[in-house]
DNA sequence: GTCCTTGCAAATAGTTTGCAAGCCG
DNA sequence: CGGCTTGCAAACTATTTGCAAGGAC
């Protein structure tokens, strides 16, 4: 029985394996702080630094990925297939976009040009507005 | 004779006005700390903290915008145009993609839907890559 | 004169790191 | 056992803020 994080020739941690079984169960993307706060409950001993290390390994072995939607905290997510984020301007919560942007607009976005000057590797879409619930409330 | 500052209903300061010119000036996206560096040679006692209240100045009157290309420190650029951004993993500069992405494709990711639950209010992209001159020298 | 802005220094927020002890394979 | 991981606390980086003095209008 070969595991999520063997595969990754990763070692077994339970601190890490709770920190990826969090991510998984959300979809708030939430910020390190409120992993280490969520973690701590069922891993009291856990510290704050084992929890940024964590996320920075599974960062680096693409288990997830970390967002910054430019308030200065960074904040993570275990889904890693293609999709977009809205940060509410209002609340401040990070929602996921479903609605992918069509692969032709993909493609010309990359081809956009850029002259072959640069060698785009890809690029990252943040999207600012309002989210339903705040929306509705105006 | 009204200033740039007054129409904006902004007061004339001597920092702020020197923070703007060097802004003006480049095209690298300086951070704050760069931009005080620059702007001390010509008024020497000028402090971190008035650089960074400044900055914010600027940019809430949208004089000037504020990148955050995810590496943890913010940078500026005095070209509010529409524009893209483009951060080399190389050498960590930010360099301006001059040619737009097309209207269409702008409208496109706009409407892309979201299914009208959110309201979309603006969004930013930022590329990933390699500059010009890192990509020649591999 | 009033309100805005400054320099300075201290404070804050988010994140990283050194170290000795503990766990995985 | 050897190397990876941990908890803890201290360190660090980027940024913000309180305050008394100085400047704009």
């Amino acid at each position: 029985m070969i595991t999520v994080f063997q595969r990754k020739n990763m070692n077994y941690s339970r601190q890490r394996d709770l920190i990826m079984e969090y991510l998984k169960t959300t979809s708030c993307h939430p910020t390190a702080e409120k992993i280490y706060e969520k973690v701590k409950l069922q891993e009291p001993n856990i510290s704050l630094g084992t929890v940024y290390r964590n996320l920075k390994q599974l960062v680096d072995n693409k288990m997830i990925l970390r967002l910054h939607m430019g308030d200065g905290v960074d904040r993570f997510d275990a889904n890693i297939s293609e999709h977009n984020h809205l940060y509410c301007t209002n609340c401040g919560k990070v929602y996921d976009l479903e609605k992918k942007i069509p692969d032709k607009v993909v493609q010309n976005i990359y081809t956009s040009d850029f002259q072959g000057e640069n060698k785009i590797d890809g690029f990252v879409i943040y999207f600012y507005g309002k989210c339903r619930s705040c929306k509705l409330l105006n």
